[in-house]
RNA sequence: GGUGGGGUGGCGGAGCGGUUGAACGCGCCGGUCUUGAAAACCGGUAUACCCUUCGGGGUAUCGCGGGUUCGAAUCCCGCCCCCACCGCCA
């Protein structure tokens, strides 16, 4: 959530700021309702302050007349109950005007809500301006001694590369047509090394970044209710991504939904706290299963590991001071985290600046790590697959958006509550990250060979098929 | 799923429907005393929003929401959460 004080002091910065991500919402409408419950507020207050005088006045005095009353002959009786009547009237006149307010503001307060929580934070002046994702900016790349993404893969390994796809089915890795009859498209059951694989990428990672880098290991719920979606700001606007439990029709109080990363649960854990300065930062790490429906991508990446309704993930997440400089320190270390994984594993890739139309409401900044695939990319006249980039990873830096959201504060030096700054990013998803392990490290032979960092997580074993 | 008990400030713990934003204790901060420390004593210790002539003023908040009332921490209703025991269970 962004600050409503800054916007009304500085609507254009947001009107930009909507305009450069692409993103709609009605500023004027949200500024309009606010400066019209604003003028009901303080009419409503003033009242009351009234009323409380009055109260604190007079309601002893009726108390003692109400005593009275009990005790009064039936001559005495009317002129009391008179009395009781004056001393009421005016702040009763109060109660029904200040009630008369109420219904207003209430009328008002869920639209300003909703136009509120839409507003996204304004990207940093030093993201790339940009209208889709095709004006993403290559930071750099990385690659291996043993492989060039600039020349061919048969140039690099001196044979044509299978897709993950085949590679999976050869080697029997992953089940898909009985996922498919157990849970629909866009599932995957994976069977013998393909588990294998999956878990030792899975914990690699998160010893890595836990052992390695003194992130907390933490588990976390991954059914969560709707304030943790709304506190982290993947709600409303990605409401229809989520997998929602509807409990409320079988008489439950609330609804729950499947979170989409580890991120929400990691983010929730401090909602409505404040905390000692000297606790900050906290830097937690989580290993998750992550749902998301694909709303909107009917048809793109059907085939394959690359898009799931249901994966894993190693996520960090880093909750710091509310300093932008910190901020962007954090957010350079936790890419140099993933860029030293990424080397570990011996994977080329490349950052990517997102552009100004590639953010989501939340972050003012996002690097995204890809990894380079083989079977992604142009098909040339042989059938052979130039190979792409795929994103594996994704970096966010959002200021205070989301501790606003979920009222996570720290107290600052003077002694005042500050909203912290969160950041947070992917350290490895599985199956994602899967395909460039399999489709570089295969073999011609159709064998794959183990990264060594992931030995250790296999029992030693050195190959797969 | 059943039955019962409970949610009050950083913590513990009071609170006949009317100067109760909330006694008291602990903790924390400042001060006095002391060579220093402890003890003792004195003072201060919530959050958010609105207005401000920047001195301050106002409103709301006792799990959350609604209701009764001139007035609610206190009464009524719904929800959330916690605890105990029983049942079921990875």
């Amino acid at each position: 959530m962004i600050d409503l004080k800054q916007l009304r002091e500085n609507p254009d910065r947001f009107r930009k700021g909507a305009k450069a991500k692409k993103i709609e919402v009605d500023i004027d409408a949200l500024l309009a309702l606010d400066s019209r419950k604003r003028a009901l507020m303080a009419e409503q207050e003033s009242k009351r302050a009234e009323q409380n005088k009055i109260s604190k006045e007079i309601g002893p005095q009726i108390g003692k007349l109400k005593g009275s009353l009990k005790k009064a002959s039936d001559t005495e009786r009317p002129g009391v109950e008179a009395e009781i009547k004056t001393l009421e009237e005016k702040p009763s006149r109060l109660k029904t005007e200040i009630q008369g307010l109420d219904q207003q503001i209430a009328e008002i307060d869920p639209r300003l809500n909703e136009l509120l929580l839409k507003v996204p934070l304004p990207p940093d002046p030093d993201v790339p301006a940009g209208e889709s994702e095709a004006d993403n900016v290559e930071l750099r790349t990385w690659n291996p001694d043993w492989f060039d993404p600039k020349k061919s893969f048969r140039e690099n390994k001196g044979f044509d590369p299978k897709s993950h796809i085949d590679l999976i089915r050869d080697l029997k890795l992953v089940d898909f047509e009985r996922a498919v009859k157990i849970a629909g498209a866009r599932h995957y059951v994976f069977t013998g090394d393909g588990m294998r694989l999956q878990q030792a990428v899975l914990r690699f990672a998160f010893d890595f970044v836990t052992n390695e880098h003194g992130f907390t290991p933490m588990s976390v719920p991954v059914i969560v209710r709707e304030e943790c979606m709304v506190g982290t700001g993947f709600f409303p606007t990605g409401r229809d991504q989520a997998y929602h439990i509807a409990e409320t029709a079988r008489g439950a109080g609330h609804d729950l939904f499947l979170t989409g990363t580890g991120e929400v649960g990691l983010m929730g854990l401090h909602a409505d706290e404040i905390l000692d300065a000297d606790q900050l930062p906290l830097q937690y790490a989580t290993v998750s299963t992550c749902f998301r429906r694909e709303a909107g991508a009917a048809g793109k990446d059907t085939a394959g590991l690359y898009r799931v309704h249901q994966f894993d993930k190693v996520e960090q997440v880093v909750i710091c001071k509310a300093d932008e400089a910190e901020s962007r320190a954090w957010h350079q270390k936790m890419i140099g985290i993933v860029e030293e994984l990424m080397q570990k594993l011996e994977l080329p890739y490349r950052l990517l600046q997102c552009c100004t139309a590639d953010l989501g409401p939340k972050n003012a900044d996002m690097i995204d790590i890809e990894g380079w695939m083989p079977s992604r990319g142009e098909v040339d006249a042989d059938g052979i697959s130039q190979g792409a980039y795929g994103e594996t990873h994704s970096a966010s830096r959002l200021y205070d958006y989301q501790c606003r959201r979920l009222n996570l504060r720290y107290r600052g030096e003077n002694g005042k509550t500050v909203f912290c700054h969160s950041l947070n990013n992917t350290v490895a998803a599985t199956p994602r990250i899967l395909i460039p392990i399999l489709e570089m490290y295969q073999n011609e032979d159709g064998s794959v060979t183990v990264p060594e960092v992931l030995r250790a997580y296999m029992g030693g074993r050195e190959s797969i098929g």
